[in-house]
DNA sequence: CATCATATAAGCATATATGCCTAAAATAAA
DNA sequence: TTTATTTTAGGCATATATGCTTATATGATG
């Protein structure tokens, strides 16, 4: 059994999010706390160590007051 | 720990896949090979049993031949 | 009818996402 | 400087996503 994480997709994923989390001046922790999620997290994410969920992409967005599919406005 | 997920989110991505693959005159399996994942999680996310990782999705995207993006064109 | 493709369904093992925690480094503000 | 805030970093337990397999059901086609 052989898993290949996508290590530049889930990077750009994090630069989006840490982008996004700037424009709207927030810290990492006030985005966890406003997602509902745990910093560790938002801070793996940010720096593309993990995969994340559909329900925690969901979840930063509606944090970040985005529709969820511009967290996918990269290629 | 409580981890909730969100069965509507989910629910609606699945529909999003159904009908796309649908679209493209994709069976299950097709779609699971050219995405080259299991034709099991295909079933699965068709049907909202179960919250996708990003490479996931964006594996499914790329064997529908649409922008990762459009997957989440729902509210 | 039989045969084949497709879809539904569930079980299991393994890898990993998430939550929770501690700690330290970096940054900012006083 | 001190103090507080933020970020980086990692460990661990638990829940779950994924891969793999088997089985059943459904539908189409001969």
């Amino acid at each position: 059994m052989i898993y290949i994480k996508d290590d530049s997709l889930i990077k750009k994923f994090g630069k989006v999010v840490r982008a996004k989390r700037l424009e709207k001046k927030l810290s990492q922790q006030a985005l966890a706390n406003n997602a509902e999620i745990e910093l560790s997290q938002i801070y793996r994410i940010e720096h593309g160590k993990l995969n994340p969920t559909l329900s925690t992409m969901n979840s930063i967005a509606k944090a970040l007051e985005i529709p969820h599919k511009d967290l996918l406005d990269f290629d």
